[in-house]
DNA sequence: GGCGTCTCTGTTAACGCTAACAAAAATTGG
DNA sequence: CCAATTTTTGTTAGCGTTAACAGAGACGCC
């Protein structure tokens, strides 16, 4: 059975003071004395001594983890977006504890903060890209730091998203640009915010040229659902563009595409939007638009660190650009 | 700043008890009056009262929180499995902890495990596929309860791991079954356990049926790394059936073909593995062979629960068989 | 040289919980 | 109905850390 480690008062012992000296050791306490401290090192190092973090946060109040409540962790979006906030927590000496959850409802969501909470955790980061994610985070005790990640911009909580709406303009131009009559969309499902700020931004490249947008085809992510779009796509002689919410959609696509013989780019071009690691060996290789994950996971974890330590909940905003990934699935339509 | 939320003591004022009477209704002790045990969970309910988890953990020396060591989580695999692992652990009351890791180099990992064990967690999950993460789990505490996913067989740990030999073997001698001469192999890198696994599945299959098993072609789980060997096969006359690693790797296998105009499966014949979402919307859908993690999750975080509950540590062993799943890509050779 | 002022170190008291024991109340048996 | 038991409850003492305060030297200044 577990025998316990050494404690602070076995280093001190050793060390020959006492156990506060080592505490303000450890907490990089300015006054104490160059030679004592070398001291106190040595005997942490000598016994193995390893800080015992329950301890720490019974009496600070707080833990040194962060609770991170996720959707769909398999996706590649979350999952990137979980890796970049682990990395960035631990240079900060943050362990991040995933709460994740099968449906974004009200009670999964609540029942997945309640756990964090119960753990202690410093603060709360929610990938919240659903309507009903939202309503579960109002009625959250006002004291726990908290951000949310592509979540309701029209909601007043600390917010950090990747700009949805200017990636959809770009792909959407993009395709425009390379003369195109108009621009055919499958989107996300519309309950997600996602979906919503790149239907949006679909919308407005098109109306901003004068174009009245065709309705957009309902998708859930999946390649799956993306191949049935594409199915009706590829029978209607008229598309010659198609912007897709994001790249599993687009390989659906492409799929379908080329099952009823409609080449790509030369018939139909095809944007997508993630930029996952196989879409540039996509058949095709695939035009899309990356969102920087590293820098949302900066972001968020930057702006719940401010909550943490000031303690204030500034309901910030934070928003970040995609950039636009030029492959080969975009050439000017055929004639 | 944080107003603290009850303690046990308001909760034990409120309902007329002492606190320790509020302790045993919570961890469900025998001997508490039904009545008492009502009033206490009123009291409970009104205040809002959720327990303190580190003032628990310090008390009884562990968290209700598993560790879990990963390395790119943004990888399909590892992703899924962490999800699973989520998933099950939530069930049993337990959080989980992601310590990612950039390299499995030994220092790395000691430095998440260190992380992992300066917070206390109940156990840790070590998602540990190379041989150096091995050296890295010999000179752990022994008490803390281990469990290691597809790490090495060849060491005195728990371990819990996909059949990789038997999914090889089933996948090589399915194309084998359809008529072909030999089998050519895609690997992933050769430190990884799960590449040796395969591609000794692999071999395996081809000398049981009396072939000479050519060179196998090393990449790095990319789709990059599977075009590029991809762009070899396809300038190869006499390779009609290509086993890669995973899914990602057959992707660029796959595109690489169709640039060289080599036909899918009338050509060349193709299996993966993994079975991500996309394969059965890859050009051709693609053959492939599924490991089960939720399985594995489920396996492991069984064991390391039987560790936790009974202090021993049991060295045991586990692995769950892929299972093969036909698709498109797999042909009789041509002629 | 006495005295305030630093700098460094030690002492004590929490934090919220569980474990171990002690006491009280309820139940049983004769 | 009283003693012996069993069930239920309360009391006390930690767990390992930080915070607040107190004490001990060292130093400078009048």
């Amino acid at each position: 059975m577990a025998v316990h480690g050494p404690a602070m008062t076995d280093v001190a012992r050793l060390a020959g003071v006492s156990h506060q000296t080592v505490s303000r050791v450890l907490n990089g306490h300015p006054n104490v004395r160059e030679q004592t401290r070398l001291r106190v090192r040595a005997a942490i190092a000598e016994l193995g001594y390893r800080p015992n973090g329950a301890a720490r946060a019974l009496v600070t109040g707080r833990s040194q983890v962060i609770g991170v409540v996720a959707q769909n962790t398999t996706l590649y979006g979350p999952a990137s977006l979980l890796a970049a906030l682990e990395q960035t927590a631990a240079q900060e000496g943050f362990a991040v504890s995933v709460g994740s959850v099968r449906n974004l409802d009200h009670r999964s969501i609540s029942a997945a903060v309640e756990r964090h909470l119960s753990h202690r955790v410093a603060g709360i980061v929610v990938i919240a890209p659903v309507e009903s994610a939202g309503e579960a985070l109002e009625r959250l005790p006002k004291d726990v730091p908290l951000v949310t990640v592509d979540g309701d911009p029209s909601r007043p909580v600390p917010l950090v998203t990747v700009d949805q709406v200017a990636g959809a303009r770009a792909a959407t131009q993009h395709l425009l640009d390379a003369g195109h009559r108009t621009v055919w969309h499958v989107s996300g499902p519309t309950d997600w915010f996602d979906s919503v700020g790149r239907i949006d931004g679909w919308r407005q490249a098109l109306l901003a040229a004068g174009l009245d947008p065709p309705p957009p085809m309902p998708g859930d992510w999946s390649a799956a659902s993306g191949y049935r779009c594409g199915q009706m796509l590829a029978r209607m002689p008229e598309v010659t563009a198609v912007f897709t919410a994001n790249d599993h959609l687009a390989l659906g696509v492409l799929r379908a595409l080329h099952e009823f013989g409609r080449r790509v780019p030369h018939e139909i071009s095809v944007v997508g939007f993630d930029d996952v690691p196989e879409a540039a060996y996509f058949i095709p290789p695939l035009t899309t638009v990356r969102p920087d994950f590293d820098a949302v996971a900066r972001a968020s974890l930057q702006m719940l660190l401010s909550q943490i330590e000031s303690g204030t909940a500034g309901a910030l905003r934070q928003t970040v650009a995609p950039a636009l990934v030029s492959r080969d699935s975009v050439a000017p339509p055929p004639r």
